[in-house]
DNA sequence: TTACAATTCAAACGTTCGTATGAGGGGAGA
DNA sequence: TCTCCCCTCATACGAACGTTTGAATTGTAA
């Protein structure tokens, strides 16, 4: 096991009681004691706390969607079969499965966090979301309307704003879920992923 | 004008205050202020301040869920058509759209505060869900399975859960959304409504 | 080893929070 | 008018918070 840095002590700390507490109802001390680490630790490192909660965010957002670009890339690099909806669906939606299966189940963690954050409308996510990820999205959506002709451009994207709710509220749902069911949580979370690439595919193919 | 008491307006400025700023972020001298009255009247007339957020919430979902299962009586003491889905997910879906439209705006303030209390999971919501509104819940999920044959289950199970996820995600958005719309707020909301409701159906409807 | 920078530490500061207290105000009934 | 009770008020308390500071410690290059 390898030796981590103080740093990087306190960014997985405040991911993981952030996951387990949310936003409000972590102190900077609880994190340091965590963290074994001193108090004065996540001023020296990070500035104040705001910055701390910034660069936890960033670290990971960065992986999550360039897992979605790189899958988007390789559907669009390829011939376009004319039911690739699915395909497209699971570009966005698979990466939160990948990124919760990673080895040191930070990535799990973070998709909570993710979660709280959308849910508590965070002026740095929104920001982030609005900026550096904005073109990723607007290619999803435009992606998905190709595939959707029989609807319209406007229905297109409040579908794929109801999916990304849909998304938002299992991830957060997740840990409290998961633990009612007697499924493996890693099964657990399969099946819901596979369940809601369904959904959301079914939502915007047209009925008989 | 009416006259509000005391315990009336803290309800409200508390309603209001967490619509606009969540759950944390506001203190009870905010509240007080705000209320045109004193700090010590929060504790005179709830309590504590949880018990303060759990009055200010029961008040209000016994009305969502009582003009739920109204609509949903309706429907079921009615000859039960063929292709009547549509109406239980409006049913489900509508009475946010109707509470929100009251004419004191608290019932608009109310679906973000609700759309906030579903992402921090509180724990009071949560008891309050599972245990006064779980029948009502499990009769909405029984109605909607009667009507979707062709799923399984547990597939229904899901996806009305996704739909919540969907609904809760737009309640919560939508004092921002409407913000950059050229449409009136309440124009907003219906399509808003009209458009989550259609995408409701079409998630459950089978595909051609 | 020495010197210097990077890091960690204990301690303190000022602020804000939820809660508690006791005095004062004002209407209703005797 | 007096009394009682419901309510409002200013004020205070202790706890917890984010942040700052300066000294101690550690690591590193000469």
């Amino acid at each position: 096991m390898t030796v981590l840095s103080t740093k990087e002590r306190i960014l997985n700390t405040t991911e993981k009681l952030i996951s387990e507490k949310g936003f409000s109802g972590i102190s900077l001390r609880t994190i340091s004691t965590h963290a074994k680490t001193n108090l004065a630790a996540v001023n020296y490192h990070f500035g104040n706390k705001e910055k701390l909660i910034e660069m936890m965010l960033e670290r990971r957002l960065d992986t999550l969607f360039e897992l979605r670009v790189n899958l988007l890339d390789e559907l669009e690099s390829g011939t376009l079969k004319p039911c690739n909806l699915k395909h497209i669906l699971k570009a966005f939606i698979a990466p939160a499965l990948t990124m919760s299966n990673d080895k040191h189940q930070g990535g799990k963690r973070f998709m909570l966090v993710l979660a709280r954050a959308y849910a508590e409308k965070s002026e740095f996510l929104h920001n982030l979301l609005s900026k550096r990820y904005a073109d990723i999205i607007k290619r999803f959506a435009q992606s998905i309307q190709r595939s959707s002709p029989h609807l319209s451009e406007s229905t297109v994207f409040w579908r794929f704003h109801f999916i990304m709710g849909a998304l938002i509220y299992v991830m957060a749902d997740f840990g409290a879920s998961s633990k009612t069911s007697d499924l493996s949580e890693s099964d657990y979370f399969n099946l819901c992923c596979n369940e809601l690439i369904e959904f959301a595919l079914a939502s915007l193919t047209p009925s008989k």
